[in-house]
DNA sequence: GCCAACGTTGGC
DNA sequence: GCCAACGTTGGC
């Protein structure tokens, strides 16, 4: 039962839903939802478990960046909003028979003092050949246990401004 | 705002 | 099944 330990990059825009968003919910621990993109949607589906670990990843704005850890905390299940018509996630493509995407809830671990960007990341040499650089649009990518190991332990730096 | 990368769509 | 057109992502 007990799968391997993987870990994770998940990318979000701050705007819609940020590392302070799941902070802020209740337990710290919200689902993972609108993921409409097959590649990412089967990393989800057939790989992740809970208890892996998630580096949060602010895309599209201001200040891109790793913002903060997370966990996986349940198995992956359906997108509840693939079938909301209300829903800018509806696909009508999609039945519960045969659900075409999937969500996972995440709990949050720690948000950073600031924001890890690419450029810092891309410096280090064993992070180098990390899926933001070579797939940067893919928006659940794998993360190997050296690059998480690295990133976790990197020390806060003063964002410049 | 620009532009490269790349996923999706649709005609054939 | 090919591939051009198109749309989206995302850093800068």
């Amino acid at each position: 039962m007990a799968g391997q330990q993987r870990y994770w990059l998940f990318k979000t825009e701050p705007a819609e839903f940020s590392i302070a968003d799941l902070a802020a919910q209740p337990g710290g621990s919200g689902r993972w939802d609108g993921i409409r993109n097959y590649q990412a949607r089967n990393n989800l589906r057939d790989l992740a478990a809970a208890g892996d670990g998630v580096l949060i990843y602010h895309s599209s704005c201001k200040q891109p960046g790793i913002a903060g850890i997370a966990e996986v905390c349940s198995a992956p299940y359906p997108d509840p909003a693939q079938f909301d018509p209300d829903s800018p996630y509806f696909d009508p493509k999609s039945s519960p028979d045969q659900p075409r995407w999937y969500s996972v809830d995440i709990c949050h671990t720690r948000t950073l003092p600031g924001i890890i960007s690419p450029a810092r990341l891309k410096a280090i040499p064993d992070l180098a050949d990390m899926v933001l650089f070579r797939q940067g649009r893919l928006s659940i990518q794998p993360v190997s246990e050296k690059e998480w190991n690295i990133i976790v332990a990197m020390e806060p730096q003063r964002t410049e401004s």
